[in-house]
DNA sequence: ATGCTTTCTTATCCTAGGATAAGGCGCGGA
DNA sequence: TCCGCGCCTTATCCTAGGATAAGAAAGCAT
């Protein structure tokens, strides 16, 4: 996908979900840089300050942290029409705790944080743009809180099948064991029992 | 507290995290219902539909949901300063799937979601202040689901006290427990070895 | 084609924490 | 003052899922 086009993604994105005229578009596409990142690339690794959001316009990226053991737990699959940062270190500056890599050939579309309150002034739309994005992950994690706090590991399987199909085909298992806070022979052996 | 005072508490939360001048805030409040809720009386019982935003200005909420098996799990504790609701029942109109209840005597301000729109529309600051607020609740539920991924019961435990500390010395630890993920008699192991 | 690497599986053994049961203690109400 | 109940603890026994180890299959790179 050219540049262009990669574009022309976002703003349907965006369009689809608060209005926005194709003029206030075009200028807040400036900011935004774009990049490609091959398959097992990072983005971002721990320690490092995040600076900016990135959206995916193709491709898949995970981003996950380490535990003291060296354990890898994912907390979010972010394909197509995701954005994906650590947001806590975007906001507070503090070096950041995830690690952000790609499952397959990547392309994106980054915006700086320090370039987000100048558009926010400009365009107030996107304030109320990034409120729902916000207002809607919130929910989507506390699903997740719920989830791991009620179900056995089947049942979580089984309901990221449902809330995420496409994923599942789309990504190595042992991400997805890590995702749900279960070891790939567990995953391995839930399928089976299915 | 009477209705004044609380109203004052609210007005300084907001200001100590948007600009908003007096004449607004003297203007918002008006939308603003003042509830007094008795301990283990309901805010919200999961099925009934979410219509209103809940500040706390005094005493305790918890919000939890109910599994199969009866079990309860709590989601979130808000003390003073903080809002609850099912956000995902007040955004859709479905039924909440959580209920909300008070472990103490507790002073709220209700806001009705069908309010909110006009708000968004007559002050944009607050929409700016609930993308804020929505930020910082994911990225604490973004530690929690990293929490619940790679840490053990005992460090579950050690890190809500840091975290929350104040919760602890208020709260029964049933609750905790149930907030954590663990059955009582786990936290109550899990504190004798401390 | 032939190794390497990545992914997934299966088997065995082990442990953190759940289930169940019982008892203690403190407090509020009659 | 005594009852009942909400809360916490302890003990025993049990199980879901982790740890470890070993292959097998499939893809890629040379």
């Amino acid at each position: 996908m050219e540049f262009l086009a990669a574009h022309h993604f976002l703003r349907a994105h965006l369009q689809a979900r608060v209005p926005l005229p194709n003029a206030d578009f075009a200028i807040f596409q400036r900011y935004l840089r774009p990049q490609i990142l091959r398959k097992r690339q990072h983005l971002l690794l721990a320690g490092e300050p995040c600076t900016h959001l990135a959206f995916v316009t193709q491709g898949c990226l995970r981003s996950y942290s380490l535990n003291g053991q060296g354990h890898e737990h994912t907390l979010q699959f972010a394909p197509e029409d995701w954005w994906v940062s650590d947001i806590y270190s975007l906001l507070t500056q503090q070096p950041s705790t995830l690690s952000i890599d790609a499952l397959e050939d990547t392309h994106l579309l980054l915006l700086a944080q320090a370039d987000l309150e100048t558009i926010y002034a400009q365009f107030p739309i996107f304030e109320r743009y990034f409120r729902l994005l916000m207002q809607s992950r919130y929910v989507a994690l506390q699903e997740r809180v719920n989830a791991s706090l009620s179900q056995t590991a089947s049942e979580k399987y089984q309901h990221f099948l449902r809330k995420y199909p496409g994923i599942a085909q789309r990504v190595p298992q042992h991400f997805i064991a890590s995702y749900l806070g279960i070891t790939p022979e567990s995953l391995s052996r839930v399928r089976r029992q299915l």
